[in-house]
DNA sequence: ATATCATGTGGAACCGCTACCACAGATTTG
DNA sequence: CAAATCTGTGGTAGCGGTTCCACATGATAT
């Protein structure tokens, strides 16, 4: 491994102007610039991440810690994230937290050790303390989903609210009148916003109950089993809108066994845009969030942020979409 | 942030001594130990990742190459290489290579500015200069699924040979008198070795035909189409074994479609174990790769071989298990 | 009694790079 | 024409550790 030392020498310079010529950095004749150039091109020299990032104390590295990647949905995401860090020159470090604050504090430790540049935090459990810290050691980060209650993060969401009341709507449109929801657990902002537009968007029907509310767990057996528990209490709901689509396919598999023919005598529209959703069959209805495009935003501007550009420590709010499918669409 | 000097002045003591009793290398007195310790706690001191990188070359840090982390194979094993890291003090970078030599390639330069401590490559292209390579430049790696044609590589990989015969068997006990094989891209190792042993299975029954085997691309769509291009071809068959769990749904979906009845008109096997796999209905039977531990043995093994002990560079073959399901399981 | 060795500690070079400072010649500026 | 500024380059002090070497004791061996 050849070393700024080893270029300097062969083109007969100071290892400081080599390190202009690196980093573009102050005067440096034309010539020299070729000159070095050509020793580097030689040597085939690289320059040391870790030897800059102990001068810079910043590593071009970026965190993504995620509840778990097993879950279906940080997939995509990571591998948004990862296509625009790769683009920019960055690489990425991930950590599954399983939505606990301990491994997330432990991980927020060990990155601050190694000098990781920047981190994205997806859909955890920030506190206001966590915030301040991360300020504190001066450490740029940005939130997907869950916003700390703390201001002055900055945050990409989406529209779950007017997500959910999209989901109604359509199961309305579809020809349902009655209509249940799943909802998954509400210490997840994005859960407690689904579900709140779904009252909101029902709770004037006369055959609006309380009942028809059903908690899950965002999994799929908890799908499963939110799923047979509303048909013992509502035998004749003809819709349902689920609060994700891991568990909207658990309780299509519930409605399934149960020879309930769906979307005939009972509609399914989930929540997230997962490919799930489009590998069961019948495919489901959702209402997709933008996924990949979540991440990449996300990602650009963790870097903005490292890099020095003002971003506004705002809530970066995208929209969902319907994506109608044969979950829903009843045949007459 | 604290430095090895803070600790050492507010011990009473040289930097020396401090790092001998950080590294637990050489004489330390107990009670200066002791005294080094309260410092360390007061300080809240850590060390630098970085700054030991420089002296080191070693960063405690491992990065996964995969093709694409939104196969969800590779989800799974993810997790499994981050749990075996987090808990030996390691953090993992992890990149999508596409199956791109370049990428895979941009990678190893990236990681080796880096001082990677190791690498783990999932079914990758690695060929004899890139193992040369790596051996050059001394960073420890292991190799998942796919052996390099060059020996001298630790290899982790479960029996798709096997596999493939344990799936067509089942058909056979299950009730199916031919038994068709939709098989994967064989410039992959794994695809060609469950193809394989589709054939040694199959090719002494008197229904036994080439045009029984019809590609796919390991993905959902893949399955899809061969499905119907093998329903077009042979009408009659009623069993199929899939060469993985993704196209094996895709399968499912257009017998589904077409009216078929899975498992009594077609029983369909597919290979890998996802979690997918039990998403659909009828739930596919598969043979069930142990995904999980194969992540596992991988990190353990590259950890060993980071941490300098010996490691035979030999194929780590795991078995793999039949996991029957409705998809299989026909009712009389 | 002297040589040898295990124990305990500090000094300083070095890992590879960046950035600040100093210096010198060429150009501008007032 | 002296002063100020621009251009170009080298020296060197860190960044935060590790490790080798030197040195001082007290204990053990010969």
């Amino acid at each position: 491994m050849a070393t700024i030392r080893d270029v300097a020498r062969l083109a007969g310079v100071s290892i400081s102007t080599v390190s202009r010529v690196l980093n573009k950095s102050g005067y440096v004749n034309i010539e020299t610039e070729r000159e070095v150039n050509k020793a580097i091109q030689m040597l085939k020299y690289e320059p040391s991440d870790v030897a800059r990032g102990l001068t810079n104390k910043k590593t071009r590295t970026i965190a993504l810690i995620l509840p778990d990647i097993v879950n279906p949905f940080f997939p995509e995401l990571s591998r948004a994230v990862e296509d625009v860090a790769r683009t920019s020159g960055y690489t990425v470090i991930f950590g599954n937290s399983d939505g606990q604050a301990n491994k997330e504090k432990a991980y927020i430790n060990i990155l601050k050790q190694k000098y990781i540049s920047g981190i994205i935090f997806a859909s955890h459990n920030l506190n206001r303390n966590d915030v301040e810290y991360l300020e504190k050691i001066d450490i740029p980060f940005v939130v997907l989903d869950r916003a700390p209650s703390q201001e002055g993060c900055t945050v990409v969401r989406s529209n779950n609210f007017e997500g959910a009341k999209l989901a109604v709507q359509h199961l309305l449109d579809a020809g349902c009148n009655k209509i249940a929801h799943i909802y998954g657990p509400q210490e997840i902002n994005t859960a407690k916003d689904r579900l709140i537009g779904y009252e909101e968007s029902v709770k004037n029907f006369k055959w609006y109950s309380p009942t028809l509310m059903v908690p899950g767990n965002f999994k799929l057996d908890g799908g499963m089993n939110a799923a047979h528990v509303l048909m013992e209490r509502h035998p004749d709901v003809d819709g349902i809108f689920v609060g994700n689509d891991l568990m909207a396919v658990g309780a299509l598999k519930t409605l399934l066994r149960l020879g309930i023919n769906v979307p005939n005598q009972i509609a399914i529209c989930g929540f997230d845009g997962i490919h799930l959703a489009e590998a069961v069959e019948p495919e489901l209805t959702t209402i997709a969030q933008p996924i990949y495009e979540m991440g990449v935003l996300a990602a650009d501007l963790l870097i903005k942020k490292i890099e020095g550009a003002e971003v506004d420590n705002r809530i970066y709010e995208l929209e969902v979409k319907l994506v109608p499918r044969a979950s829903t669409t009843k045949c007459i």
